[in-house]
DNA sequence: AGCACGCCGACT
DNA sequence: GTCGGCGTGCTC
């Protein structure tokens, strides 16, 4: 095996492929699949990975690996064969799964310079060369391309006097620490601190700390303990009394920070009930999917953390998915209390190295748990015995760009592999995997009952056209301006939660609540400041904006948006004596700042939580007796097939933020549409109607989980060329598909434009087509010269989850 | 993605 | 005659 398949880190069609490279005699016992390699390539050397070691290539005259970049394979078979699969999967390139399954700390980064030949050096060069050295030994290629002599440095090239030097740099820094520690025995030290002169008090300081304390000790602590210095220690070195070396040590990104230890609880009747299935399925070491599925506060996180612990106990490995852990502090200490120093925590509150640190107790098997966001999903075990998926109807889980996988997908496909359990669990999940769970694809396990026989908070929805009727026109309604005054005085807390996504966008008459839908597509129409017009994005309807409401002609018709800050200064002159903590983008932005702002508000230190979608999971204060949402209907008209399920699941969320101790709660939701069945059903935490609801209205419209989708987006800075290409690719669809599936388009992108290019799609709506994804390869092959010339782009969804 | 090779217009 | 524009094709 002295042949090495390398996939090259050039992510482009016509090098997503196997290159062969001979290995070096020296190397040919190190070399394995699944380990990161440079490579020669063409003129310039770039970062591999090998995929495959052979006897033979069909390719004559190989080139050879340079060096090898890992000592061990970063990617174990078990993951090599995953990235394949994600690329048939997604239609990604192969580099560009390899590369989503490692943390970003190992992406190569690359540099190129151009530096005198060793043996000229500088004499060699005119003075106008010496003069851009400037006493240097290298030069930036970038300095080269900027200088006014790029032909003379040329010259200089062809005479051999410089030469261009490609750099594979592997940017990483392994965190080190310095330790000392005694070579000879502690008679030794005592013998040679008592051969000291009297003014080495430094060198004496150390030695004594070492006749009492045998074993190492970081250089930093012994300096700091006994004040001596680097130097003396530096010298008992030379003397062969000590010995320094250096240790990787991990970047704690929770150091200085205690986990009480937590027991399991004891399980209610149904949460035992639950956890037996998995449990089985963990001890027959048997693949299956289930959906955990209970209301919120129903225990779900004590039933994963026993089901993890059951699958320790077996001696395997558990993978815990959240939505984005930064914003539940609280879950990281439930598991880092129960599990301690075996669980490693990753999400995107990280830095990169923290990341790394985090992977890399994974890698050497340090930890058995890991705790993370999405792209935890690729942590390299080698013995999985469960994997859950908290929130499992979380849009978060798929990523929106390349490769455009879903954790959920991943999951499962991973548990296929090991023969283990993958656990969903949702207070609302979403409605593919509900119903995969009704046609026991999935085994349904359901949590009915509160813990601690806590009630579900008592929902009240306002109707905000009548508040207007009434003459209020500020953003509280009477009712939740009571209940607000009522909660400071009692000095209990209120989550007000405002819905700010789809800002502005869709429009609607405040007095009677219509909201303008596209006529064909049953999906709020997006207003277009510029043109002044109304516009469909799946299909190509457009109307001029109203000035009155066409159903109660009112000239009350606007569009919508309202943010934070205003909410915010609002509530200061209505409740000047309230304390407000505002949690957005704004006041989240730095590290470990949002950690900040929930602890301030769980230690009472305000009276309110004003905030966005992130405050919607997760919090688990007892003294939150009020939740109010002040806008309800914002996300509802998104131009989004999945907006009344996203409405329905995030109401929910937030309803039970409210009342999950000892204290009663209650919900104020605002709204000015509360007829819609989204917001009536999440009054009334009925997910089960709702479900039967929705999913009429899927089937009926043909969308999943009845149908699958696949979505074409064209973008291009030329409008016309944008349309005319968009056309194309839905003319041939639609002519190659079978007749059952939909073809939706040319259409303008909800994000119409970004970055000066215009963005056009297609959707297809299918239930079986064996032949889609050959012709979506089809598609981007044929576009291939425009897309590499003309800066055309062409991007491949295959089950999106957002339809921009 | 880079980068070299190569084939046609305006210049020392 | 040559320098350099960027279209074409290759990278083991």
């Amino acid at each position: 095996m002295n042949i090495a398949s390398v996939i090259v880190d050039v992510p482009a069609k016509q090098t997503d492929r196997e290159f062969d490279y001979k290995i070096p005699e020296k190397w040919v016992s190190v070399i394995k699949p699944g380990m990161r390699v440079i490579v020669p390539f063409g003129p310039r050397k770039v970062q591999g990975f090998v995929s495959q070691l052979k006897e033979q290539s069909e390719h004559s005259r190989l080139k050879s690996i340079e060096e090898p970049m890992d000592l061990e394979p970063i990617l174990n078979p078990e993951l090599l064969e995953l990235g394949d699969w994600l690329t048939v999967e997604t239609l990604c390139y192969k580099i560009s799964a390899y590369q989503v399954m490692i943390p970003a700390a190992l992406k190569a980064k690359y540099e190129k310079y151009i530096k005198l030949t060793s043996d000229n050096g500088l004499n060699a060069l005119s003075e106008e060369m010496k003069a851009l050295f400037n006493g240097r030994d290298r030069m930036d290629w970038k300095e080269v391309l900027n200088s006014q002599a790029a032909s003379k440095i040329q010259n200089e090239l062809l005479k051999g006097n410089l030469e261009v030097v490609y750099q594979v740099k592997n940017k990483l820094n392994k965190k080190r620490v310095k330790y000392v520690e005694a070579v000879i025995p502690q008679e030794g030290i005592q013998e040679y601190a008592a051969g000291l002169p009297q003014n080495a008090s430094k060198q004496k300081a150390a030695c004594d700390y070492f006749i009492s304390h045998p074993g190492e000790i970081t250089l930093r602590e012994l300096i700091d303990q006994t004040g001596t210095t680097a130097q003396s220690v530096k010298t008992l070195v030379q003397k062969n009394v000590l010995k320094e070396y250096e240790k990787e040590i991990y970047r704690d990104p929770f150091e200085n920070r205690t986990f009480s230890q937590t027991n399991p609880f004891v399980l209610t009747d149904e949460q035992e009930e639950a956890l037996r299935p998995i449990n089985q399925s963990i001890n027959t070491k048997s693949d299956g999917t289930f959906l955990l599925y209970g209301i919120t506060g129903s225990g779900k996180t004590e039933i994963y953390l026993q089901a993890i612990d059951n699958a320790l106990k077996h001696g395997k490995e558990a993978i815990m998915l959240v939505p984005e852990i930064s914003l539940t502090p609280q879950m990281v200490q439930r598991f880092k209390g129960r599990f301690s120093n075996k669980v490693a925590v990753m999400h995107s509150g990280l830095s990169v190295g923290e990341k790394y640190d985090e992977w890399r107790k994974i890698q050497r098997k340090e930890v058995k748990v890991v705790v993370g966001a999405r792209s935890a999903i690729f942590a390299p075990f080698e013995n999985l015995g469960i994997i859950i998926i908290d929130e499992e109807h979380e849009t978060s889980y798929k990523q929106e760009e390349n490769p455009r996988y879903h954790a959920r997908d991943v999951a499962i496909k991973r548990s296929k592999y090991h023969g283990c359990p993958v656990v969903l669990g949702s207070a609302t999940p979403s409605l593919e995997t509900f119903a995969r769970a009704q046609k026991n694809v999935y085994t349904l396990l359901t949590l009915k009952n509160r813990l601690n026989s806590s009630m579900l908070p008592k929902v009240d929805i306002v109707d905000m056209r009548e508040e207007l009727r009434t003459g209020n026109r500020s953003m509280f309604s009477k009712m939740l301006f009571e209940k607000l005054t009522e909660r400071i005085e009692k000095k209990e807390q209120t989550v007000l939660f405002l819905n700010r996504r789809g800002h502005s966008s869709f429009v609607m008459c405040r007095d009677c609540g219509n909201v303008m839908n596209c006529p064909h597509c049953d999906i709020s129409l997006t207003y277009h400041r510029y043109s002044h017009q109304l516009k469909c994005h799946y299909c190509a309807f457009e109307v001029p904006m109203p000035s009155h409401c066409p159903e109660c002609q009112s000239d009350y018709i606007r569009f919508f948006g309202t943010g934070t800050q205003k909410v915010e200064e609002e509530l200061g002159k209505i409740l000047p004596q309230a304390r407000v903590i505002r949690m957005d983008v704004d006041t989240t932005g730095k590290k470990g700042s949002h950690e900040k702002l929930l602890t301030a508000f769980q230690e009472g230190k305000a009276d309110i939580l004003l905030g966005t979608q992130m405050i919607a999971k997760g919090l688990d204060f007892p003294n939150i007796t009020l939740v109010g949402v002040l806008t309800a209907d914002t996300m509802l008209h998104l131009p989004d097939f999945r907006a009344s399920e996203k409405t329905f699941q995030l109401l929910t969320q937030v309803s039970g933020r409210a009342g999950r101790h000892k204290l009663p709660g209650e919900v104020v939701i605002q709204t000015y549409t509360p007829e819609h069945y989204s917001i009536e059903l999440s009054g009334q935490q009925d997910f089960d109607s709702f479900y039967a609801q929705e999913m009429q209205l899927r089937k009926f419209n043909k969308y999943p989980p009845f149908y699958f989708l696949a979505l074409v987006t064209v973008s291009h800075e030329d409008l016309m060329k944008t349309v005319s290409v968009t056309e194309k690719i839905t003319k041939f669809l639609s002519s190659g598909l079978s007749s059952d599936s939909v073809v939706l388009g040319p259409a303008a992108s909800p994000i119409s434009r970004v970055n000066d290019r215009y963005r056009y799609q297609c959707l297809i709506k299918y239930k079986r087509e064996p032949e889609l994804r050959g012709m979506l390869k089809k598609i981007v092959e044929h576009y291939q010269k425009e897309t590499h010339q003309d800066g055309l782009q062409i991007s491949i969804d295959l089950n999106p989850h957002m339809l921009m």
